[in-house]
DNA sequence: GTAACTGCAAAATATTTGCATCCTT
DNA sequence: AAGGATGCAAATATTTTGCAGTTAC
């Protein structure tokens, strides 16, 4: 994983830094989305909350994370898996979002789907955010 | 108008105030959702930021308005033109945001498309927000 | 060594809460 | 008159900015 890190970092042209290594980290070891909360928290007391907003902004910035739109207040960032490059993102995948865990992952697999939208109205870009219960907790039955 | 604003807050249990006049009437002449920030600018300085906040919150309680999340920070309110009722919303449409004029609408007869999920997760609910280019901004096509 | 990154402090914004006053019913 | 809504002040929370010190290359 290590490697793989590095690897994103430098072709991003982002100094390999001990900050960025961990926030990297955390993206690629949880498979779900992250709140800049989320990542204060999971760090530790290791850095700076600014030091988070700045690595997030870059993170975006560089095309290595991307943002989700969710009903409250709260933006979620989650790894760009395709090859997104600078300014340049392709997350035409779909998100969701687990009533039960509260978890965000996103279903790589599935595509956004066409819709037909009305005369003279042109899409660039379709969002697609489902709220249910996510294959993890379907399976434990037992309500908490 | 002002009998249509009458009823719906009446029909809620809300008490008819100047200030949720206000705000309602601004949903019910613009066709476009509104932020926080839209709200406080077009009602000019008539009335306080802690009043547009419980304004709108209690609004968002009663299901006279739903929330729209975007990719930013902001967050949106549009009327809900269903038979939303107190803590349940029917707004299974999609919502259109224009990237030139910035309007964001509400395409209440296109409906959220069905979603194929993989084995085990299920769907509660799916929100779909559409960018692009609007209806009106499509038709003069000399850009600004 | 230089440029980029971080952490601290502080400024700027945004949101929430308490309370006295005013308006609806 | 009573209860709810508003406005003000202030407490919190969030995000941004400047700058000096540190780290990566």
């Amino acid at each position: 994983m290590e490697a793989q890190i590095n690897s994103i970092l430098k072709r991003n042209s982002l100094s390999v830094t001990s900050g960025r290594k961990k926030i990297l980290e955390l993206f690629l070891e949880n498979n779900a989305a992250l709140s800049h909360g989320d990542i204060e928290k999971k760090a530790g007391e290791k850095f700076d909350r600014v030091t988070v907003y700045r690595t997030l902004q870059s993170f975006v910035e560089k095309g290595i994370i991307h943002s989700i739109p969710t009903a409250d207040n709260s933006i979620l960032y989650a790894l760009c898996k395709d090859n997104c490059s600078e300014g340049h993102h392709h997350d035409n995948h779909i998100h969701f979002i687990c009533s039960k865990c509260g978890d965000t992952t996103c279903l790589e697999n599935i595509s956004t789907p066409m819709i037909k939208l009305p005369d003279n109205f042109v899409a660039t870009k379709v969002e697609v955010v489902v709220n249910g219960i996510c294959k993890n907790c379907q399976k434990k039955k037992a309500p908490m």
